[in-house]
DNA sequence: TTAGGTGCAAATTCTTTGCACCCTG
DNA sequence: CAGGGTGCAAAGAATTTGCACCTAA
């Protein structure tokens, strides 16, 4: 399933993170180069554990810790991303009426609101070979106001 | 900031839970009419933390344990839902091509779709009042291929 | 009456932390 | 060589489970 591109693309994001890593002076470690290119190449949404798993077939003394602090510091350098909530338990939503998200990705907050425009998106064709799509959800991330005035303040 | 309307709404709520439960021969406990009120009243996104102390200002004898039973019963009802992931934990994604994600509320798996349409979809106003938008993820959920076969055969 | 439901406490599972040693820059 | 980064083991959260008692139907 991989593509000429793909690969290539993996590549430059090797050198992309090098690059992040040099530029805010962090290592350049063995261990963060292996997991980011476990998450980056995974066409997957793996968790921490299958992460784990995965690095130590070629790096067998990592542990699970590092992975851990690995990936927290690879989503605060916007370079991996998380699906859902960030680091965040679940969380219930008591709202049946169409409604979308607004996540920060700083705090995790979850905002609702409304549009009449985004309602009316309809389950793309692309989901019949996936299963059955039954609700539609716009997930709008970014930075909420108290995150965004912290972050200028410091 | 509570309308008629919205109370309106959550009495008509409280009478399908109580059909719902009746229907499958499922008990019409207190502690289930409250947690289900509290999830179902509050505009957040509660966790079960913050779900187990309200409810407890009401039913002082409650157990953290009740509360998460009812929620997930809850949420096998169709009653409420998620927001990201079900049941799962903190999933990564290193994918950084823009798109979207199929969620099965069943088992909790997250597939990626891409959609030249939906990647058109632009921040819409209404998100100023909250914070700073930047990326945009439309997320279908329902059941895969998997649990659509699963359930039919049971 | 009688299953299904609840509360309690203990067990699991997931994630984080403290600290001594190691390795990148 | 110095300080950040790692691995280990142990602590801390979050969530689940077993079991005896309770209560809605």
């Amino acid at each position: 399933m991989k593509t000429d591109p793909e690969v290539e693309g993996l590549r430059k994001r090797m050198t992309h993170i090098k690059q992040v890593l040099q530029q805010r002076d962090l290592k350049l470690t063995h261990q963060r180069l292996e997991i980011f290119n476990e998450v980056a190449k995974s066409g997957d949404h793996p968790d921490a554990e299958t992460i784990y798993r995965s690095v130590r077939q070629r790096l067998p003394t990592v542990s699970l810790d590092t992975v851990y602090r690995t990936l927290w510091l690879l989503l605060d350098l916007g370079l991996i991303s998380t699906v859902g909530p960030s680091r965040e338990r679940v969380h219930f939503d008591g709202n049946t009426q169409p409604h979308h998200h607004f996540v920060c990705t700083k705090c995790g907050k979850i905002y609702d609101f409304y549009s009449r425009e985004l309602d009316k998106i309809e389950v793309p064709e692309a989901i019949q070979a996936l299963g059955q799509g039954e609700k539609i959800n716009v997930e709008v991330r970014g930075l909420c106001h108290q995150c965004l005035k912290n972050k200028s303040e410091s």
